[in-house]
DNA sequence: ATGAAAGCGCTAACAA
DNA sequence: TTGTTAGCGCTTTCAT
């Protein structure tokens, strides 16, 4: 059958069976940033599990910005899809409940959109900023700062959160927050420009993600500082580039492909109101010690 | 008129209007290779485009596979896009033939295949290739070696020959070529690893890449070699993070949005046997002076 | 069991 | 100008 099919090329209407099914066989994943591999390790983990469950996806890229993440989600709604994974940027309840009344089961990535009736699957973000604290202080490190981004995403408070939390518990002061308009490695960079022109280094640096810590320890390094003598780093994601790194990057281990999958069990089981909670793990490099 | 459909929460129905006009409103990107920025710009280049034109993008990832790349192409058509952007790893003649039957205008990045009347965008990876060695030479490098990946896709021989072109014209021995099985900061890193084995290091290695380039130098630095001193280093492509590494990267820009908005306007003009070919740039940071 | 027919929502062609 | 209608290719239902 199969063969015959290929043999005389014959290519199923997608378009014509979605239309008389009221569905598409298709699942929206919008992806905040495409360039940080966090997002996009979490969107292939959704991707491979939903063409394993038959069904394929369609990537948008809000790229952060409102106004666009409301053009993807207005492209999937007009495409039918039977069900949206976002990382939410500017999302609120009533979209939501708009596309649910569609028929469209949305799950929320790292943020929990409340009274939408929608479900989630995130990282517990206040236990990895702990996690970081905790290490940086059981090796010896008093003066810690926090490198952040402003305005501040959710999952980034949460890390501070935790991160304050933990360094309450142990009796140390509150840390320096350095805040970037940005979560890039250029923005690490900059941040470690201003820490230098300080004058005095803090002893431990936690980076609200890799990309930042790569940025700040390249800049670091090149300013005749020591990572981790001088200065431990931490950073959060655990992507690829952060055991390559000159200094290999102790970091918070996300459970990124995890991530997308769980997200899409959820989707294809047109779950309301669960959220599932993911551990993130402690990767000691050298950075730290 | 917009506002009233807004009030009312009407959706066009996009199955519905594919199926009627016989082709979706929307282009297909293949991209090859999602965690590497230099795919992931020129996909943003082409979208950027087409979303200017109207058009929506459906993106797929081949993710270098033949298998992959084959079931983005079904799903494509069944789809039943206007046009295709490819950055292709297996695609042959008679599928491009296939899809431009039904209709579809292929349009290739970085290859092109012969007989299948479709158009292609590249950048001049001999030029680039050329341009990397000059420089080398210039500095005063003799001892050069090429980094690069086995398989070896036609944008890195390309590069490769445009390298041993200018080593042979300005009368020095071919270079040495080390081989990787992928092109990933971590190849880099095994590259070094490999070069340091050897006993004596090259004074000039140019990888071709920039991921690559960056997994190298970290494993050099680390290793206390000195860059550019001991050995200038140069990439190739010009990413985000070639800017911030720890020895900022000398290396080959390429124009990638640009790549993929001439690829857009190729696809959308519906041009057959169109090649344009972009001219690839030096840009001289400190991994070379 | 196999086959025929209706209808999803849209657009283009045609009628008034 | 405005309104009506046919039909895209599929799935589902209903009849044989």
């Amino acid at each position: 059958m199969q063969a015959a099919i290929d043999e005389l090329g014959f290519v199923r209407n997608e378009a014509a069976r979605a239309l008389r099914k009221g569905v598409a066989h298709t699942l929206g994943v919008v992806v905040e940033d495409i360039s940080n591999p966090y997002f996009t390790d979490m969107a292939r983990g959704a991707e491979a599990a939903l063409n394993t469950a038959g069904y394929d996806a369609l990537w948008c890229t809000s790229d952060g910005s409102p106004e666009k993440e409301r053009r993807c989600l207005d492209f999937l709604e007009e495409q039918g899809v039977s069900g949206i994974i976002i990382t939410p940027v500017a999302l609120d309840a009533s979209r939501i409940a708009r596309l649910r009344t569609r028929g469209m089961q949305v799950v929320l990535i790292d943020r929990r959109v409340p009274g939408a009736g929608s479900s989630s699957v995130s990282v517990d973000h206040v236990m990895g900023g702990s996690l970081a604290v905790r290490h940086l202080v059981a090796i010896g490190r008093t003066d810690i700062a926090f490198v952040t981004a402003e305005p501040e995403p959710p999952p980034l408070r949460q890390r501070r959160g935790g991160a304050l939390r933990a360094l309450a518990r142990a009796g140390y002061p509150p840390a320096l927050t350095i805040s970037m308009t940005e979560s890039s490695a250029a923005a690490g960079q900059s941040a470690a420009r201003r820490l230098l022109e300080f004058g005095t280094l803090p002893n431990g640096i936690f980076c609200a993600n890799d990309l930042m810590a790569i940025g700040l320890v390249n800049e670091l390094t090149r300013n005749g500082v020591k990572i981790p003598q001088d200065c431990a780093v931490i950073g959060y994601d655990d992507i690829d580039l952060a055991a390559t790194a000159v200094v290999p990057l102790t970091t918070i281990h996300q459970p990124r492909r995890e991530l997308g999958r769980k997200a899409t069990e959820l989707v294809l089981a047109d779950a309301d109101n669960q959220h599932i909670v993911l551990a993130p793990e402690l990767v000691v490099r050298d950075s730290s010690e």
